[in-house]
RNA sequence: GCUGACUUAGCUCAGUCGGUAGAGCAUCGGUUUUGUAAACCGACGGUCGUAGGUUCGAUUCCUAUAGUCAGCUCCA
C-alpha cells in the first residue's frame, strides 16, 4: 500500500466503486461520468435511472469490499487514437465518455484501465490490483450533479465518499466531522440563544438579545476601526428608483435577484449593495483632489434574493449587513491605499483570532463591463499593490466582479476550514457610468476610481464563521453576559451578591445574578453550557472575607480573589474591545514624531507607522504582549524626553 | 433554480406495517436554601409543516406546496 499514494488510492477506490454498482444493479443502463480523487475522498458521477438511496450505500461498502477480496488485476490498455476509443465506449452506450474523448487532443494515443469485467476511461495511475486497495474508505451521501458543472446539462447523481490510507487517517477525519458538527453556528446559535429562523421569513435571520448584542459589538468594533482609519459614515435609502439600477448596471446583471416594490407608478428596488448610493453621496457636492482618498462606510442592510437552494443558514442570507466602505481616490494613490487595506484587513482578522490568511487575486470574468484596456490597467494596480507589500497571492483567473478585479481574502478557522469573507475590488466603472469627476490640482475635472471593500464582509456571515471558530464561547469583551453571580444561598447572601452586582453594574460590565431557588450544581452546568466567561460563587467564606470565588469558563477550579483583583482582571479583560495597534497608538506615535522630527499633518493613518513591517500579514506589527508594548513605549518615550527636552 | 432527503410539544427525540400520539429537558405550581456540570413531587403543553386526494377512518399512503438540510449551479 505505501506504494501508492493517497490520490491514487482514491481514484482506484472510485473505479471499485463504479464497478461494485455496476454489479448490484446488473439490469440497470449506467452512464459514467467522472470519477475524481478530492480532499478526504473521492466521487464519481453517474447516470442512471434507478435513484441510488442511502440506505443503499452500505450494500456498496459490501460490495467492494468482496472486489478487494477477489484481487483483480487493474490493466492498463491504450487505443492508438480517439476515434478508436471513442468507437470502443460507444459501443458500450457509454455516451458521457465518447464525450469526454471528443475533447481530448487528436491523433494522441487514450489509455483505459480495466479490472475483471469493468472497463473505464482514465489516464491512470492505479494500483496494480484491487487487493492492494485500503478499506478505509465510507461512501457518505448522494448528490445530484450537473454533467460537467453546466447547469444547462442533465444532472447525474454523484456518490461522495471518504477515502484514507489509514485506519487513523479515517478516524482523525470523523473526528473532525464531529467537531464540526458540534461548531455548526446553527446549532450554537439555538443552544447559546443567539438567534432563529421563521419559516415566515426565509433566509432571514432573527437575532435574540444575545445574539443582537454580540452583531451590534461587532459592529461597533468595525466603527471604532474605520474612524480611527478616517472613514467618514453615511446612513443611505434602503428602497431606490430602478432608473438608479440601471445605471449602475445592477438592474441587467442581477435583476432576478432583486426584490422590487412599486409606488405611484414608479419602479423601485430594495438594495442588494451600497455602492449607488455612495455614488450619489459623492456626487451631492464639488470634491476637491485634498479630500481624497475619500473614505465612505456604511452598514445599511441589503435584500438580495438568493436562489433557494443556495441559501443556508447565516452563512447565505437574503438579508444582511455588510461592513461596507467605497473610497474615491486618484490613480497614483491607489497602492497606499491597498497596502494600507491589507493593514487593516490583518489587524481586524488578528484580533479576532484569525490569524492566519490566504489573498488571492480575482481577475476580470466573462460577464464584464469595461473594455480590457481598462481592465488590464485596474489588474496590474492591484497586483503591483500585492507585489509592493510582498505577500503571497494566488490569482483566481475569471473570478473578479463585472465591475472590476478584486482581491479576496480567505481565512482559516481554528479546526482548518477556510472562509473568504473581506474583499477589496478596483471599480474603473461606477465613476464612469456615474459621470464621477473632482477637481484637480490644476483645476481640471478629473475622474476618480472607486475602491469597494468589506473587511468581514456580511455581518451575518461574519457572525456564523466567527461563532464556529470560538466554538460558541465568546471572549470576555463581546461576550453578551460577562459573568454570573452565583449565591450558595438565594436568602443569606443576596445583599453581597447585590452590592457586587452594583459595583460591575457601575463599570458597564454585564452582570446577572442567578437567584433562582435551584441547586448549585444546577446553575454550575447551566453557566458552563451557556459558556459565559466568569462565574462567580458567593457563599459564607466569601461574604466573611469579601472575596470572591471566581471560575473562569472551560476550567474545572475555582480561585478566591479580592473583589478588587477580579475588577482589575476584568478591566485588563476589557482593553481587548480595540487591537492593541489602536490601544497604544498615541504612545508610539508620539515615539514616532520624535524620530520623524515633527508630526506629519497628512499622516492619515497610524498603520504607516509600521515602516519596519516588511510583511503585514505575517508579521506582528507590534510587540504581541499589551505590557511588552507597554513597556517598550513608556521606557523609549522617557530617554526621548530626557535627551531632547 | 436543479437532484435527493427531512419536517411529531418551546428544545432534543421516540412512536403508529392506516384506528387522531409518548419521554427527557424547558415552562408553571408546591416542597427544598443548596459549595462548583441536572434536588424532589405535581400540572400544563401537540387538528404529527400546510393544502388537497385515496379510505368507513390519514400523523402514517398519494399529489401539490412551504420551510430546512446535503450536493450541483450561482454568490454584485
Amino acid at each position: 500500500m505505501g506504494q501508492y499514494d493517497l490520490e491514487t488510492i482514491r481514484h482506484s477506490t472510485a473505479h471499485l466503486m463504479v464497478q461494485a454498482i455496476q454489479r448490484l444493479y446488473p439490469n440497470e443502463k449506467i452512464e459514467l461520468g467522472i470519477g475524481p480523487a478530492i480532499e478526504n475522498g473521492f466521487y464519481y458521477d453517474i447516470l442512471m435511472d434507478k435513484k441510488i438511496l442511502d440506505e443503499e450505500l452500505k450494500n456498496i461498502e459490501d460490495e467492494m469490499k468482496k472486489i478487494i477480496k477477489e484481487k483483480l488485476p487493474i490493466t492498463r490498455r491504450v487505443f492508438a487514437n480517439r476515434e478508436e476509443a471513442a468507437a470502443f465506449f460507444k459501443e458500450r452506450g457509454q455516451n458521457l465518455k465518447v464525450e469526454l474523448i471528443n475533447d481530448l487532443p487528436a491523433g494522441e494515443e487514450i489509455s483505459c484501465y480495466e479490472q475483471g469485467e469493468f472497463i473505464d476511461l482514465c489516464r491512470g495511475p492505479h494500483v496494480e490490483h484491487t487487493g492492494q486497495l485500503p478499506t478505509f474508505f465510507k461512501l457518505t451521501t448522494t448528490a445530484g450533479a450537473y454533467w460537467r458543472g453546466d447547469s444547462s446539462r442533465p444532472m447525474l447523481q454523484r456518490i461522495y465518499a471518504i477515502s484514507f490510507d489509514s485506519k487513523e487517517a479515517l478516524k482523525a477525519h470523523l473526528t473532525f466531522l464531529e467537531e464540526a458538527k458540534k461548531r455548526d453556528h446553527r446549532k450554537l446559535g439555538k443552544d447559546l440563544d443567539l438567534f432563529f429562523f421563521s419559516s415566515e421569513a426565509p433566509a432571514s435571520p432573527f437575532f435574540l438579545p444575545k445574539g443582537a448584542f454580540v452583531y451590534n459589538e461587532l459592529m461597533d468594533f468595525m466603527r471604532r476601526v474605520i474612524r480611527y482609519h478616517g472613514y467618514l459614515e453615511v446612513v443611505t435609502p434602503q428602497m431606490l428608483d430602478v432608473s438608479l439600477w440601471k445605471t449602475s448596471g445592477h438592474y441587467d446583471n442581477y435583476h432576478e435577484d432583486m426584490f422590487f416594490s412599486e409606488s405611484e407608478n414608479r419602479q423601485f428596488a430594495l438594495k442588494p449593495m451600497n455602492c449607488p448610493t455612495h455614488m450619489l453621496v459623492f456626487q451631492n457636492k464639488r470634491v476637491s483632489y485634498r479630500e481624497l482618498p475619500m473614505r465612505i462606510a456604511d452598514f445599511g442592510r441589503i435584500h438580495r434574493n438568493e436562489r433557494s437552494g443556495t441559501i443556508t443558514g447565516l452563512t447565505r442570507v437574503r438579508t444582511f449587513c455588510q461592513d461596507d466602505g467605497h473610497i474615491f481616490l486618484s490613480m497614483d494613490q491607489v497602492q497606499n491605499e491597498i497596502q494600507e487595506l491589507m493593514k487593516i484587513v490583518a489587524m481586524t482578522y488578528r484580533h479576532l483570532g484569525f490569524e492566519d490568511f490566504s489573498l488571492a487575486l480575482s481577475t476580470r470574468p466573462e460577464k464584464k463591463l469595461g473594455d480590457d484596456a481598462t481592465w488590464d490597467q485596474a489588474e496590474n494596480a492591484l497586483k503591483d499593490a500585492l507585489e509592493k507589500s510582498g505577500v503571497k497571492y494566488t490569482i483566481a483567473e475569471g473570478d473578479g466582479a463585472f465591475y472590476g478585479p478584486k482581491i479576496d481574502i480567505t481565512v482559516r478557522d481554528a479546526i482548518g476550514r477556510r472562509h473568504q469573507l473581506a474583499t477589496i475590488q478596483l471599480d474603473f466603472q461606477l465613476p464612469e457610468r456615474f459621470d464621477l469627476t473632482y477637481m484637480s490640482k490644476e483645476g481640471k475635472e478629473e475622474r476618480p476610481i472607486v475602491i469597494h471593500r468589506a473587511i468581514l464582509g456580511s455581518l451575518e456571515r461574519f457572525f456564523g464563521v466567527y461563532l464556529e471558530n470560538i466554538a460558541g464561547a465568546f471572549p470576555f469583551w463581546i461576550a453578551p453576559e460577562q459573568a454570573v453571580i452565583i449565591p450558595v444561598n438565594t436568602e443569606k447572601f443576596a445583599d453581597y451578591c447585590d452590592s457586587l452586582y452594583a459595583k460591575f453594574k457601575q463599570k458597564g460590565y454585564r452582570v446577572r445574578i442567578d437567584d433562582r431557588n435551584e441547586s448549585l450544581g444546577k446553575k454550575t452546568r447551566e453557566s458552563q453550557m451557556a459558556k459565559i466567561p466568569f462565574m462567580l460563587v458567593i457563599g459564607e467564606k466569601e461574604v466573611e472575607a469579601g472575596t470572591v470565588s471566581v471560575r473562569k469558563y472551560g476550567e474545572m477550579q475555582s480561585q478566591t480573589m479580592s473583589l478588587d483583583e477580579l475588577c482589575a482582571a476584568f478591566d485588563k479583560l476589557n482593553e481587548e474591545r480595540n487591537p492593541i495597534e489602536m490601544r497604544y497608538f498615541w504612545i508610539v506615535r508620539k515615539i514616532f514624531y520624535c524620530f520623524q522630527g515633527e508630526a506629519q499633518p497628512n499622516m492619515k493613518s497610524p498603520l504607516s507607522l509600521q515602516a519596519t513591517s516588511k510583511n503585514a500579514l505575517t508579521k506582528k506589527p507590534f510587540p504581541s504582549s499589551l505590557l511588552s508594548l507597554r513597556k517598550m513605549a513608556n521606557g523609549i518615550w522617557k530617554k526621548i524626553k530626557k535627551k531632547f527636552f
